[in-house]
DNA sequence: GAGTGGTCTAGACCACACC
DNA sequence: GTGTGGTCTAGACCACTCC
């Protein structure tokens, strides 16, 4: 029968605003849970379908999150605030300090799983690294955990016959990091350019990433330019919406 | 009977990866159409709810679209270039050119349903604002057409007492836009800081931006600074995120 | 009219969380 | 153990698209 009776809006999404409305009227607060399936059923005279429907649609809004075996719960969000240009600044790298560090002033993050590779550079890397077929490139692959939480997988690379034989191509790249290291090797990076791109993961990123369904995730692809103009490094990073807001500021 | 046989992955995931593996390899091609239910119910041997399922999957990753009456078919990206820095330039508006038209060059750009009204700040944009609780906001709110499709919904608050009796209070804000005319108010904006988030878009706001699901919506929330430090303009945008790529440009 | 996806029902068994 | 969400079946009627 479809669409009888109360309105035109199909019964599941009829259910799903209501608990919507309720959700942004302070309702149900963060954390806290929803009716559940069966509850859904008996309120509203559905099927369980019809309910798991409703739930499914808020789910898939990155409204609420289902725990197996337990209910449904309002999801919450703390974002960390990730300045795009002042977290670059020589002084910050300049200094000796990761470039990380200037994200995250109070909060228990790690970087683990750092695992440095040297392979083909995949076709668009190679053309802004402006290599030839047969080179290769250093790869840095870092994860990013906060509070327990993964919020970031980053791949960064470069040109392997730049940095061959520099703390670049070991896992702990030394004081300031990488940027400090090509610095020493005449490659100051003086430029940047970030783009940013946001889709929905695939089923494995969002295993990898620790998502819960209805979470986007972003892309950003930085790459960094010596004084010649040259691209010396390129990072590939994708990060948990839920985690992130992006900061950039600029003059006129 | 839920998960014996073959695999540990549930058999709707099985086909939706066996399906994703095929769109990645080419198999199928951005337009094409995929098995649809009954099809993938003979080949599958499984019911209807779970070929439904599986084409979910892949409907809520954003890389199929559903037709009704039609099919399933594999979506394309175009995504437009937005330079945050460069489009921002003084020369551009300064030049009594539109901010926007720094974004797109050839593509067929409608800027529509332009609606400007005076109301009461929301509380975080009169904080930004540095507004009393009694002061009002001018709100410029408008919809960004590209090739027919509703790409960007944006508001612009500025102060009320500020921008009375100017352009800015008109649809027409005249040559260089609103912040040509607030560089005739002595209030010149020197400086920006984009905000940018993403996330799922409410049911609302899929169809005022016709978003297929799975789609994502990027928040930018850039403010606008005068020399003086004063903040003199915010404007909140949402974005089709399957219509942009963001770029942003800065120095060490 | 034939085929497609959209909605809905009424059952079932399972794994998991909490008590 | 009881209740929860996760998976799955086997039907049904509808609206829509394309021929």
């Amino acid at each position: 029968m479809a669409n009888h009776g109360t309105g035109r809006l199909p019964k599941y999404r009829q259910i799903a605003a209501e608990l919507r409305d309720a959700i942004q009227a302070g309702v149900y607060g963060p954390g806290d849970r929803l009716p559940g399936e069966n509850e859904l059923m008996a309120e509203h005279g559905v099927a369980r379908m019809t309910a798991r429907q409703a739930l499914g649609v808020l789910q898939s809004e990155g409204v609420v999150e289902a725990r197996k075996g337990a209910g449904v719960f309002v999801r919450s969000f703390r974002p960390v605030r990730r300045r795009g240009v002042q977290r670059l600044a020589e002084d910050v790298w300049g200094a000796g300090r990761s470039v990380w560090s200037a994200d995250v002033e109070s909060r228990d993050l790690v970087v683990d799983g750092v695992r440095v590779t040297e392979e083909a550079a995949p076709g668009p890397v190679a053309g802004v690294l402006g290599l030839e077929e047969t080179e290769t490139v250093c790869v840095r692959r870092r994860r990013f955990v906060l509070d327990g939480k993964t919020v970031m997988l980053s791949s960064s690379y470069l040109p392997a016959a730049l940095v061959a034989g520099t703390a670049i191509t070991t896992p702990d790249s030394g004081p300031g990091g990488t940027y400090a290291r090509l610095a020493e090797l005449g490659c100051k990076p003086v430029h940047f350019r970030e783009e940013i791109r946001c889709r929905m993961p695939s089923a494995e990123e969002a295993e990898r990433l620790q998502l819960s369904p209805g979470t986007p995730v972003i892309d950003i692809c930085r790459t960094a330019f010596a004084e010649s103009g040259r691209a010396v490094e390129v990072n590939e990073m994708t990060l948990d919406s839920a985690s992130y807001a992006l900061e950039y500021d600029f003059g006129a």
